[in-house]
RNA sequence: GGCCUUGUGGUCAAGCGGUUAAGACGGCGCCCUCUCACGGCGCAAUCCCGGGUUCGAUUCCCGGCAAGGUCACCA
């Protein structure tokens, strides 16, 4: 067989000798130790939840090591295609503070481009006509038809499926048979005629999952496919050791064909990279987990969470406790350091799927949104509502001396009591709702209704809005008492037979006609923000 | 089904030959209190199963079992 003569009949043309892409993407300058990593994302525009974990962790072993963090678009495949994916991906990502050192309509060092694969088919070209020059890769006639047909066969017999060994029919085609193929026009592909031996297994070391076995490849994969566009196999490998990457992090589904990029690296004479395989999301579906997918899971996208109005810092700060075990304390004992000071290690992250676990979510979005000030959080609101608010809910903006009132009600002032009722922009803005406009009647009186209009035509004889909240409570006291009510709780505590109930369930009727419901934040502090003319209207409004 | 990975409370998990088996979320209870939230205190709840090795296994070995992943001209 003329492997030469093969190659140029199959590739034809001039293309650069291998070792000028060594020079023309030399190894990279870097302090001892530092990271190159990578994100290539296939251009679909969905940005998920688990995209954004794997993300998380490869910028910060880059950025945490002195290396570089870059983009490259994996578009082999058109069907993926989507208009503006690339900077939606980008933003997406910048709004959890994940910056790209290169990449994709990155700007910045442009040396290790294009960054699109379409745009490096002569590259992956190239590689491959060495390939089939040194009679390591070898054209593939077969159809469709005929593979799935080899498949059934292989499943049939209880076989392993696949294009090897015996099956790799195109394998050992003559000369002849090839000319006549593709004389005739056929359209072929090109396999790599794997040397691997299943029989083998080793150990390799993966940086997060420790001792892997790994079964020799003997699969003769697609590397080019009809179109001349490589596979994501083949691609991964030119891609990664010309863009110089020291480390692929990537999800564990890839664990699978650890196998043949390890071959596929062997053959093409590039060091391998580390790999670290990281664990995926998971998610509860009728009792069992199970991997968080792009088609079922639309509420794992990450668009879902910025219209929910979750905060990405607080996001971040949740995939971080998941990532690395120890991120959690350290982050509790240090809350106001920047994430970036966390000495994040590979080494700390999880072997096994993670849950997916909203309340968990939920309580760190209280907590990190309740270490904003108010000043802070009416900014993060204001972001929030333009694209996702309500015509009313944009409307509270426009008294912003107004508002930042009820925001230092509702988060406690400064410093030590910091109240938590804040879990996202949308349930915050739900939660205010009463300070404009007339409320909703959320929760019922529990008292009757004459006992109702009785508290409220009593209250309404003495309320001063000039009250100080003393005076203010005094009042509430003295109409409770003047109703065969408890005054003071240790008095009802005491002996609750005594009193019709306490000065409790006094407050109770007013917070409820004055916020509509029975939970609130200081009622007296509510009043004063409202004003007594709309204060006095509502406890009228209730009575009626 | 083959192969790979993983198996500590409901969830995330620390621990890696001897511990009363950390901590966080959630649940429950109490205290504080005009309600809620905050805060404080407390309670319930875990080492997948079976064999070894060992004076001693959650920790080591083997075998089960279970869960997840993967078996494309998709990435």
């Amino acid at each position: 067989m003329d492997y030469e003569a093969l190659a140029e009949r199959l590739l034809p043309g001039d293309y650069p000798d291998l070792a000028s892409y060594e020079e023309l993407y030399p190894p990279r300058a870097l302090p001892k130790g530092a990271q190159v990593t990578r994100l290539a994302p296939s251009p679909t525009g969905f940005i998920h939840l688990g995209n954004l974990f794997v993300a998380i962790a490869n910028e910060r072993i880059a950025h945490q090591s002195g290396g570089k963090l870059y983009l490259r678009i994996e578009d082999t495949d058109l069907k993926r295609k989507v208009d503006g994916a690339v900077e939606a991906v980008i933003a997406a990502l910048d709004y959890f503070d994940i910056r790209f050192d290169e990449g994709a309509q990155i700007g910045g060092d442009d040396t290790y481009a294009p960054w699109y694969q379409r745009q490096r088919a002569e590259i992956y070209r190239a590689y491959a006509k060495d390939l089939i020059r040194r009679g390591r890769a070898y054209p593939c006639f077969c159809t469709e038809e005929e593979l799935s047909a080899l498949r059934e066969v292989q499943t049939a017999n209880k076989e392993i499926t696949g294009y090897y060994g015996k099956y790799a029919r195109c394998r050992n085609l003559t000369e002849a048979e090839i000319l006549q193929n593709l004389d005739a026009g056929k359209p072929f592909v090109i396999r790599l005629r794997s040397m691997g031996d299943p029989s083998h297994k080793f150990i390799f070391r993966d940086e997060i999952k420790g001792e892997v076995t790994v079964t020799e490849n003997d699969q003769d994969v697609v590397i080019l496919k009809s179109d001349g566009i490589p596979t994501y196999h083949f691609a991964h490998a030119v891609d990664d050791h010309l863009m110089r990457t020291t480390l692929v992090i990537r999800g564990e589904e890839w664990l699978a064909s650890l196998p043949i990029h390890l071959e596929l690296f062997d053959v093409l004479g590039f060091p391998r990279p580390k790999y670290g395989h990281n664990c995926s999301l998971m998610k509860m579906e009728g009792g069992s987990k199970r991997k968080l997918s792009k088609r079922k899971d639309p509420e794992l996208s990450l668009s879902f969470y910025r219209q929910e109005g979750y905060h990405p810092f607080a996001v971040k700060v949740y995939m971080l406790t998941l990532l690395n075990s120890d991120f959690e304390e350290w982050h509790m004992k240090f809350p106001d350091k920047p994430l970036e000071e966390f000495k994040f290690r590979i080494e700390k992250m999880s072997r096994s799927g993670a849950l997916f676990d909203l309340d968990k979510l939920n309580d760190i979005s209280r907590t990190e949104l309740s270490r904003l000030s108010a000043e802070e959080m009416l900014a993060f609101l204001k972001e929030w509502a333009e694209t996702f608010g309500s015509d009313k809910e944009k409307a509270y903006f426009s008294d912003e001396a107004y508002l930042l009132k009820v925001l230092n009600l509702c988060m406690g002032t400064a410093g030590k009591k910091r109240r938590k009722d804040f879990v996202t922009a949308g349930q915050a803005m739900g939660e205010i709702g009463y300070f404009f406009g007339e409320p909703q009647q959320k929760d019922e009186y529990r008292v009757d209704n004459e006992t109702k209009n009785a508290v409220l035509a009593g209250f309404l004889d003495v309320y001063d809005e000039a009250d100080d909240a003393q005076a203010w409570f005094a009042k509430v006291k003295s109409v409770a008492a003047s109703l065969g009510f408890a005054a003071e709780m240790r008095d009802y505590k005491a002996d609750p037979s005594a009193y019709k109930g306490s000065v409790s369930d006094v407050a109770e009727v007013l917070r409820i006609a004055v916020t509509g419901r029975a939970n609130s934040p200081d009622l007296w502090t509510i009043m004063r923000i409202l004003g007594g003319e709309r204060s006095r209207a509502r406890l009228a409004a209730a009575k009626a």
